[in-house]
DNA sequence: TTAGGGTTAGCA
DNA sequence: TGCTAACCCTAA
């Protein structure tokens, strides 16, 4: 019985090992039973490596265990690899999954030090990089302190069976990639397809071992085949080609008798093992010495002649094992086809058929699960529309990363997409006016219409849009012109410097709750009118005004940052005083507008209304009358002085509307 | 990388 | 069963 070297340990862990179908507890008893190499395999590394991860799948060891597979050579895998999209799973279900999350994603994914951002930015591991696991670790790092995206990021990675099953991908794809064991190569070697030359450079020594380990059916086949190989490949027999030949073979032997072929030695070593630590109902000292007692190496039990199990005998590592999954062998090719393949014994050709982990087609069908779009994102891809343009989803996502997870640029697109569908865009500045204007021809020809189809009511409506230097330009053709131009009516030269209106720029700032916020502000809460008013549009968006800069001359609605600067800073202080919280929110721009200041009088700014007739002097029957002065509050009296002025111009009286209204012709324009 | 058509899943 | 939102596929 041969003494079990540290070499023949290796031979035995190596193979073993390396083979799926050994169960983990076998595994254990092989470890448990023989000394660990102090430089195994890459075969072994990878094999204990893949046993612990099976083990431990999911889990910060499980973590370390794929930093050390990452680590060892491997051959180039598909796109996403396998383990890099284990590795991500694995560190985002730790991190989704900790009571802590902040600690965890900062230890796990913050720059510099963090173990997973390490492994997969530039000078990690190539195998574990990759964009989804890069954009993934950025995510991460953003939402440490960021409680909406903690939120996101549980969803996503907060299933363990999920990273799970990433990794029993990586798993499945690892077993099929393992390569064939020291003795699985020797196998071949000695009776595999290149087992004729192996048998032809052995010397007799040599050839005897490989017959005790051919069996002897084996060994006649391999010599015939030589012997056909030699007379058929060298014709040629010249003295100098004989000398080589000699040379060679001589030279084989030599190394022969150098190196010990390890596969009887560490072929009993493992029946040894194996007989004593797992099969123990088996007396193997009953049959007398080891190595005759295995008899032949390649014939199962099932490919025996006499179908009988060979009593007696321990199991062979090359037995057939029960539980063993012989599908992804391929069996060598009978070229002759001449004897059944059953009844021919043979080893088994150490060659695997590659297989995958997932079929193909599934991988390629695999269809995310959808998920539904929050306000955030939506009120995002809007601000990023705005800012980049529809069109440039790659931008707009790479800038949002910690409020578009797990989205891509298509699914920006196709969202942006569905939101646009049925909905008008919000028209540009520049055109905003004409759309304004358009529709508020639209409602008076309504109101027309409404009053044509009454009895003896006909009613025309027309719009004409044309530039007038002066008022005299319109006074041929109509009975009556409302003038109602705001702070421009007095532009016109007939009114130039006789309206006492004063000018008053305003500039209003716009903030947004930072998308890491949470809370929002009520649906059901109200706008505020203070020292600063604040009008809600939406739970995450305020516009905040106004400033006052009286007097002023410019009528631009852009703001530069300069003056936005100073109307924040105006207006924050101001807003805070009534509600606090504005302090969470954030600026976003800026715009300004115009308007026209009626004097104050003992009952307020009130508009100024009434009929223009003397200011603008009686060139024809043609009555002006001015509805102006509104300041910002348009809103609020817009219908009232509408109406009264519809009332005086029809009747042809200014006494209609009431003299509060009209006491401003009294006061002089301040200059 | 994007646009646009097609497919699928969930819901009323 | 039809509609819609989310997702997929492919050409440019």
């Amino acid at each position: 019985m041969p003494r079990l070297t540290p070499a023949d340990a290796t031979l035995i862990l190596d193979h073993a090992l390396g083979d799926p179908s050994v169960p983990a507890a076998a595994a254990h008893a092989l470890l448990a039973a023989l000394p660990f190499p102090s430089d195994p395999t890459p075969r072994l590394r990878r094999a204990v490596l893949l046993r612990r991860l099976a083990a431990d799948p999911v889990s910060a060891s499980a973590l370390d265990t794929l930093h050390l597979l990452a680590s060892l050579p491997a051959s180039p895998s598909p796109s996403p690899s396998p383990i890099a999209a284990a590795h991500i799973a694995v560190a985002g279900f730790l991190a989704a999954s900790a009571p802590d999350f902040d600690a965890a994603a900062a230890a796990l994914f913050a720059r510099p030090d963090g173990r997973v951002r390490r492994a997969v930015d530039e000078g990690g591991s190539r195998a574990l990089a990759s964009d989804d696991a890069v954009a993934t670790v950025e995510q991460f790092e953003a939402a440490v302190g960021n409680s909406f995206s903690q939120v996101v990021l549980r969803g996503l990675w907060g299933d363990r069976d999920a990273a799970e099953e990433r990794v029993r991908e990586l798993l499945a794809a690892e077993w099929a990639g393992m390569g064939p064991s020291l003795l699985e190569v020797a196998a071949e070697r000695i009776v595999g397809d290149v087992a004729v030359g192996t048998w032809r450079d052995a010397d007799e020594a040599t050839r005897a071992k490989f017959r005790v380990l051919a069996g002897e059916e084996k060994t006649r086949e391999i010599l015939v085949k030589l012997e056909e190989s030699t007379s058929r490949v060298n014709p040629i027999s010249t003295p100098e080609v004989s000398k080589v030949v000699d040379a060679l073979k001589t030279s084989c032997a030599e190394l022969h008798s150098v190196v010990e072929d390890p596969l009887p030695a560490a072929k009993a070593a493992a029946d040894k093992v194996l007989a004593t630590r797992i099969n123990r109902t088996v007396n193997l000292n009953a049959e007398g010495g080891q190595p005759a007692a295995c008899g032949t190496a390649g014939p199962s039990v099932l490919n025996e002649r006499n179908n009988g199990p060979n009593k007696g005998a321990p199991p062979s590592l090359m037995d057939w094992n029960p539980t063993a999954r012989t599908f992804q062998w391929e069996e060598s090719p009978d070229p002759e086809g001449s004897e059944p393949a059953l009844r021919r014994p043979h080893l088994p050709s150490p060659r695997r058929i590659p297989v995958s982990p997932l079929p193909a087609a599934e991988n390629k069908n695999k269809r995310r699960r959808a998920r539904k779009w929050c306000l955030l994102e939506e009120e995002t891809l809007r601000k990023g529309v705005e800012l980049y343009g529809s069109g440039n989803w790659k931008d707009i996502l790479s800038n949002n990363p910690d409020v578009f997870i797990g989205r891509t640029p298509v699914d920006l697109k196709d969202k942006w997409r569905n939101m646009m569908r049925g909905i008008v865009r919000p028209p540009t500045t520049e055109k905003a006016a004409d759309i304004l204007l358009e529709a508020l021809f639209s409602a008076c020809q309504n109101l027309a219409d409404e009053a044509s189809s009454l009895p003896n009511e006909q009613k025309e409506f027309k719009l004409y849009r044309q530039h007038v230097d002066n008022l005299h330009q319109l006074a041929g053709d109509y009975d009556s012109v409302i003038i109602c131009l705001g702070a421009k009516a007095c532009s016109l030269p007939e009114l130039a410097n006789k309206l006492p209106l004063r000018t008053c720029r305003g500039v209003i700032a716009e903030f947004q709750l930072p998308s890491d916020t949470v809370e929002e502000y009520g649906n059901q809460s109200p706008s505020i009118l203070s020292d600063a008013w604040m009008a809600f549009q939406g739970p995450r968006t305020v516009s905040i005004g106004s400033t006052w800069q009286w007097k002023s001359e410019n009528y631009s609605s852009t703001v530069s940052d300069e003056e936005a600067l100073t109307a924040k800073d105006e207006l924050l202080p101001k807003a805070s005083g009534v509600y606090p919280g504005i302090s969470k929110w954030d600026f976003v721009h800026a715009r300004a507008g115009i308007r026209a200041m009626p004097p104050l009088t003992t009952n307020g700014s009130l508009p100024l209304l009434g009929c223009l007739d003397e200011m603008v002097g009686k060139k024809s029957n043609c009555k002006f009358w001015l509805v102006g002065g509104l300041g910002a509050r348009g809103l609020l009296y817009h219908g009232l002085v509408g109406k009264l002025t519809a009332k005086a111009a029809i009747c042809c009286d200014e006494n209609v509307i009431p003299s509060e209204f009209t006491c401003w012709k009294g006061i002089k324009p301040s200059q």
